[in-house]
DNA sequence: GGATCCTAGATGTGATCACATATCAGAAGC
DNA sequence: GCTTCTGATATGTGATCACATCTAGGATCC
């Protein structure tokens, strides 16, 4: 982990909440692994206090869990509550779809195509994180086409707190099947856009969200019980 | 504004916290106004430190926008952005209605019951921000019946970016329609619950959220163009 | 006379320090 | 031998301090 090279945000703070949010979204912190303050502040190169800010912004995400005095800790998901969220997920995402489907214009698809062109390149090199980067770039395209922000930031507040579980369903779901698996989705959700057709757009969506979500319970399962 | 007496939330930081966003609620920070560090702490009789996380956790939940070395204020939405707010509340709030209606049972029914009976004192007492708060206490209620407590979190979260709005709205319709105006959809959705008739409660829901939205509305353009 | 630059005050930001609380190791007691 | 108490250590929390940046007022130059 380490800070971007100073310029966009100018506040040290901000660059450590990113850094931090870098890590965890990568899988450098995995869900579960404790968060301390002079270890995180060290390895940065600051004082402990925007370590302190930042992880109190990243609890208010959802992303971390901080109980007092005792410190915080990655956020982790029960199967429970990951049921919830795709359930979150799949009302919000078909909405969005809709939304942007309607009224996507050609900058929007310019921007879905190239992201998907990246995200193809990005699993052909076997660089799951990044091809996911790139997948929620090309929805975040489509979505915000919709015109309505606070339903795209409510979306990705949701992507953030199961990003942990999208990492671990692509990777299996890539070293599984790398041709035929679960990145065809994207491909078929541009031609439903680019032709116009909201209701395939939606179908691909909702098909898309639970699929994956059945893909992760089963892996979860698996984890509990390795026969 | 003044801190509450420790207890509930050990931790400086998060009694500030709660302070700062129930001044917001309650229209003691009225949208638009700054929050000065040193100010607040001295209000509080604590150091600016705890302020600051405060500020921090308030700005990731949309309650205050700060821009960098020039403090915070309180977050105010246009009248596109309370759009894209009402018209997310509308998604998730007809969903959740729907979950809660069809899984309610006796406790929450009780609990609604109790919220709506306080919610009635309040009006006639002309209290509306704690009518207000009862109001989303029923609401609350219904909706975490439904058993995704992912989804009542987000609709909570909507709510406190709109409360400055929605405190507005209530204090019109109260002042011009004591008795039959915006108070009476309680009451239809808690029959409509009782009844386990979902078809109604979303109605109910739909209908609500889209009149206070137009009354709203209408007293924002009012303000600009007071003829 | 108006615009620009400069200075002084205010204020947010980051660091260091002091303290409270939790965790864990080892010893004493049962 | 196991439990429990008690100390030490680690670590989060809150305060004070030093600095950078922004804003407002006035003087100077065009």
């Amino acid at each position: 982990m380490t800070l971007a090279p100073l310029g966009e945000p100018s506040l040290l703070t901000d660059r450590v909440y990113a850094a931090i949010r870098e890590g965890i979204r990568n899988g450098e912190f995995p869900a579960g692994s404790r968060l301390r303050l002079r270890d995180l502040a060290a390895q940065l190169g600051t004082s402990p206090m925007p370590v302190r800010e930042a992880i109190g912004r990243l609890e208010q995400n959802g992303l971390v869990v901080r109980v007092p005095h005792r410190g915080a800790v990655v956020a982790d998901l029960t199967p429970v509550e990951l049921a919830h969220v795709y359930a979150t997920r799949l009302l919000l995402e078909v909405e969005a779809t809709r939304l942007g489907c309607a009224a996507v214009r050609a900058p929007d698809l310019a921007a879905m195509r190239t992201a998907y062109g990246r995200m193809v390149d990005a699993v052909a090199a076997g660089r799951v994180a990044e091809a996911l980067d790139h997948d929620e770039e090309l929805l975040t395209a489509l979505y915000a086409a919709g015109g309505n922000p606070v339903l795209v930031g409510l979306v990705e507040d949701l992507w953030q707190r199961c990003r942990a579980f999208k990492l671990l369903g692509a990777d299996a779901a890539d070293s599984f099947a790398p041709e035929a698996g679960a990145w065809s989705t994207q491909r078929r959700l541009l031609e439903a856009v680019e032709a116009r057709d909201v209701d395939a757009a939606v179908a691909v969506t909702r098909e898309s969200l639970e699929s994956s979500q059945r893909r992760i319970r089963t892996m979860l399962a698996d984890a509990e019980d390795p026969r």
